[in-house]
DNA sequence: ACCTGAACACCGTTCAAGT
DNA sequence: ACCTGAACACCGTTCAAGT
């Protein structure tokens, strides 16, 4: 479906574009993404951009568009899943961790985009969709009296808030050596405890 | 003291350069410096800054260590209070809360930096001076026995990942239309509710 | 509709030269 | 020592023109 794809010289530009700027990003920072560079890959004019995104600006954006709707997939996948709220919270932190891992700069772009004051809609759009899923585990485990009462997005914020900063004050996938992977648990396990209902 | 500054044309270029630079980055972003900008408003050639930084990464990395240098001095007065363990966490995160406020694209700079696999060593060192008024607070929280006992690197974490998460999360200084300064305290409380001892 | 080539106003970096 | 000007190889963006 989609527009019907009629290549005069490329035909899927657009996509190529995005699919070689993300390479170029996780490769080497966003930083390094060149329109022209990504024109020289691609095989086409390095004016031919602008016919898809009005400018550099637009492309990052378009970037970190997708990631959010990836990101929102990853996480709906996790919050999904059955258990107790432990277990349920656990693999959520665990989709968002796994992500961040997996897609750093993509992350930092997609809040670096998030934070613009000119931010498309779209975008803020996306993240709260994202994020939404967090809303609905704690919906779950406060139905279940293992949370306390309370807006869920202010409980929430405090597992992914500690999440996002995990990933922010850690290098390379540990902090002070200690794999991210088992700290995560233990975080999660500090955290319930200071939300579990005396 | 210093080195006594002989000026040829300018005198206090080194200096000049960052302020100029830091004003840049915190009105525009990382991606608006350019050297011969800034060379441009202090009325030295374009060649000049290559006297004192190497490179443009050269001066980003040391505005990124004067962040941690003056992100560590915050730190240390706020961790130099007194008063039971929840007063003074609470002082030390708050004393982040602000810094981030106050300096979002530094404290940005500052963490990009420290994540570049090439980052000099002085950048990581001036990360963990800042970070270790963490540790003190802790060790102080578990003496009093206020604090479960274990790694105070390790519990801090929980906090400053919190604080630095929410930071990333919150968009213009709120979070869902909640101003991020009623959320810290709230966020401390649900933190220090997971580390009391039982 | 979609792409191109030339042109414009910028960059960062290098290098021989000036004081 | 410290700074300069010219030169090089890049950018992003605009625009008239081609198919």
């Amino acid at each position: 479906m989609k527009e019907s794809p009629r290549p005069y010289h490329h035909g899927h530009l657009r996509e190529a574009l995005l699919k070689a700027a993300e390479k170029a990003l996780e490769s080497g920072g966003a930083q390094t993404i060149s329109l022209r560079e990504l024109s020289r890959e691609l095989g086409v004019s390095h004016t031919s951009p602008r016919r898809h995104f009005a400018d550099k600006q637009a492309l990052l954006d378009a970037l970190a568009l997708r990631g959010f709707e990836r990101f929102e997939i990853a996480l709906g996948r996790a919050a999904a899943a059955s258990g107790d709220f432990k277990s349920r919270l656990t693999k959520l932190t665990r989709a968002y961790v796994n992500f961040a891992l997996k897609h750093p700069a993509l992350l930092s772009l997609m809040f670096e985009a998030k934070h613009r004051v000119d931010a498309p809609r779209e975008l803020l759009e996306a993240s709260e969709k994202a994020f939404a899923h967090a809303h609905s585990t704690y919906a779950a485990g406060q139905a279940a009296g293992e949370v306390i009462p309370g807006d869920p997005w202010r409980l929430s914020l405090v597992v992914f808030a500690a999440m996002q900063g995990l990933m922010v004050l850690s290098t390379n996938g540990k902090f002070k050596g200690i794999p991210l992977d088992h700290l995560v648990g233990e975080i999660i396990e500090r955290i319930i405890l200071g939300l579990r209902p005396r």
